[in-house]
DNA sequence: GCCAACGTTGGC
DNA sequence: GCCAACGTTGGC
């Protein structure tokens, strides 16, 4: 059974728009430095999992689209090289410590669903994005959030 | 730019 | 192992 995701990102240092640029509209997940959002990545997310992907720190905030993960959680290289923005001298290639996915684009929304539009959509009144003082990157979404998402967004 | 809500660090 | 101080996230 596929689970369902949804992944955070800044626009302005990697949007949807650049995935769909991507080689093969495929990209790692590198750079998260959370241990809970790490531990969905390195154990939880699969092959054939389903994406929400969300635009943070931009106005307005909002669902964009949607991906699929085809490879599984798998050292991030970018903790132990130290000219990367997300270097933790504590990570090595013996002791990798954080961990990363690949995704591929699955479909940009026509219209983005902007967080306040979602807040009035009776399904998703418990969904984590939602929730105050939300800051996961990485969250686990029930599949009837998923698809009432889903059916706002096609 | 403000600030609430976290998560992490490190002294004790 | 507590907890104060500090750093970060991210909506507003």
């Amino acid at each position: 059974m596929p689970k369902y995701w949804l992944l955070k990102t800044e626009p302005e240092s990697f949007s949807i728009q650049d995935l769909a640029k991507s080689p093969k509209k495929t990209t790692c997940w590198d750079g998260v430095r959370n241990y809970q959002a790490r531990n969905f990545l390195r154990d939880d997310m699969k092959i054939g999992d389903h994406v929400l992907f969300y635009h943070s720190s931009t106005d307005p905030p909002a669902i964009v689209g949607t991906a699929k993960v085809v490879k599984a959680g798998y050292p991030d290289p970018t903790a132990w090289d130290p000219n990367n923005h997300h270097f933790d001298p504590a990570a090595s290639p013996e002791n990798p410590r954080w961990s990363m996915v690949d995704i591929k684009l699955g479909e940009i929304f026509q219209t983005p669903l902007p967080l306040e539009q979602l807040r009035k959509v009776a399904p998703l009144k418990k969904m984590e994005l939602l929730r105050k003082g939300s800051r996961l990157s990485v969250q686990p979404v029930t599949k009837e959030e998923f698809e009432a998402v889903l059916n706002l967004g096609q």
